[in-house]
DNA sequence: AACATTTTAATTGTAGACAAAGATAATTAT
DNA sequence: ATAATTATCTTTGTCTACAATTAAAATGTT
């Protein structure tokens, strides 16, 4: 309320972000303009600049006269990013290599002791959250602008498959999240030293750990991913 | 005028992105909104709305309190682009000779008349917009959520880099022309064919062959693109 | 009672007016 | 005359109100 605009307004961009990666909105859901609006103290005019922008980094869709929905997850969804996922992740952990800065290095391992906290304390949403951190600036650090689009996206379902599959009773997984925390640190070993082939060979062991996680979960029970509902259907609200 | 309001949302996001990739706003333009408002006849806020989806897909940057400029290219430009451009090209060629639907390569074929046509009559913006056309429905047959974001970003300042190195006097320049053009040409064959490997094997031709094109406008003289001018600087007008 | 049609309500899209921030011009002091 | 400060103007950012479109409800018809 005493926060001047433009705070409000980048505040609101980063919590929709939040909220659609921790899937505290639910690919699929549609959104009410006025309500996000009043949530966060802006009027229709501003929000509707974010929800476009948000539109244009993938994590909604905008429809002709039926608002915004949450990015939906279809069938084709986990095949796709199967294919993607191992080729862009080795390319940017390359370049990472390649072209960290130190301050980058720096706000890197403020994030790994955050989602190694977030571990400790079984915070999935903050784990995930920084999880996707973490990855979100070694692209930074690839500083290679055709790449960190492609990266964008996978981060965005990579996060969201992530806290569809987290299941803190299940025990095996405990095991799988510390050993992506000790790769995180072998990222960070490896980056400082410059070690390009490394970083890229580490990116793909990365990738298998959590692509097994995955398929783990897909495999026995058919996906129960959130098809989402037709624009024509009944909708429902996401932020209820 | 007589347009729908919707309509003429649409036009001024399509002719905006045109104008971008022909140059027609050069990178590091700066541009006015009311300016452009009137000139496509819709009021600020929807304009602004346009606004922040060009800032989404790249086209342009946003800077708080100080407008809209068209995205710069930088001395880092090129080479980042000869980084990515043959990994993604080849990715998304292969997936597109996968997955390519009848409907897809009839509108291929239909955009390489186009692009014949616009070389045969000389017009440089019209075939760069084929050319990026041609590359872009590709990937849609690729079908891949996550490696279109990064092909749509090359193919950006793919297509800016061709109108800024374009030179109808230099004759060498028309067998270029016209063998990618015949390159295009197989594209479609393959595709069609659902030859993946040849497809992602002429990807790294065509590239090469582009490639070639503008290290030989590179290697004499320094480059020539437009540095973005600094925001606090006089600011040039990108639609005067 | 089921279906089609009309009426009502809710939501999205747009416009114009106002507020705030930044850049430029003018003024004053040294 | 030059520099700093103030004032003006331009441009961006936001809000409220209104228009248009779509979804839902109600009414009427077969």
């Amino acid at each position: 309320m005493t926060e001047r605009p433009s705070n409000k307004k980048s505040n609101c961009l980063s919590d929709l972000r939040r909220r659609i990666l921790t899937q505290d909105l639910e690919p699929g859901a549609y959104l009410d303009e006025v309500q996000l609006a009043e949530e966060y103290g802006i009027s229709r005019p501003p929000l509707r600049e974010i929800l476009r922008q948000l539109a244009g980094e993938d994590y909604i869709v905008l429809h002709q006269n039926r608002g915004a929905q949450v990015a939906p997850m279809t069938h084709k969804t986990l095949r796709n990013f199967f294919v993607a996922a191992p080729m862009i992740y080795a390319a940017v952990s390359r370049l990472a290599a390649e072209n960290a800065r130190p301050a980058q290095v720096m706000r890197l391992k403020d994030t790994q002791t955050l989602f190694r906290k977030a571990i400790r304390e079984g915070d999935a949403a903050e784990r995930a959250l920084m999880n996707e951190r973490f990855h979100a600036i070694i692209g930074e650090m690839a500083d290679n602008e055709y790449l960190t689009p492609s990266l964008r996206r996978l981060l965005i379902d990579h996060t969201r498959i992530g806290m569809t599959f987290y299941n803190p009773s299940f025990g095996a997984l405990a095991d799988q999240r510390t050993e992506a925390a000790d790769q995180h640190d072998q990222f960070i070993e490896l980056i400082e030293a410059g070690d390009a082939d490394g970083a890229a060979k580490l990116a793909i062991a990365h990738w298998e750990l959590s692509r097994a996680e995955i398929e783990r979960f897909v495999s026995p029970t058919p996906m129960h991913f959130e098809l989402g509902t037709p624009p024509s259907k009944k909708r429902e609200k996401g932020a209820s």
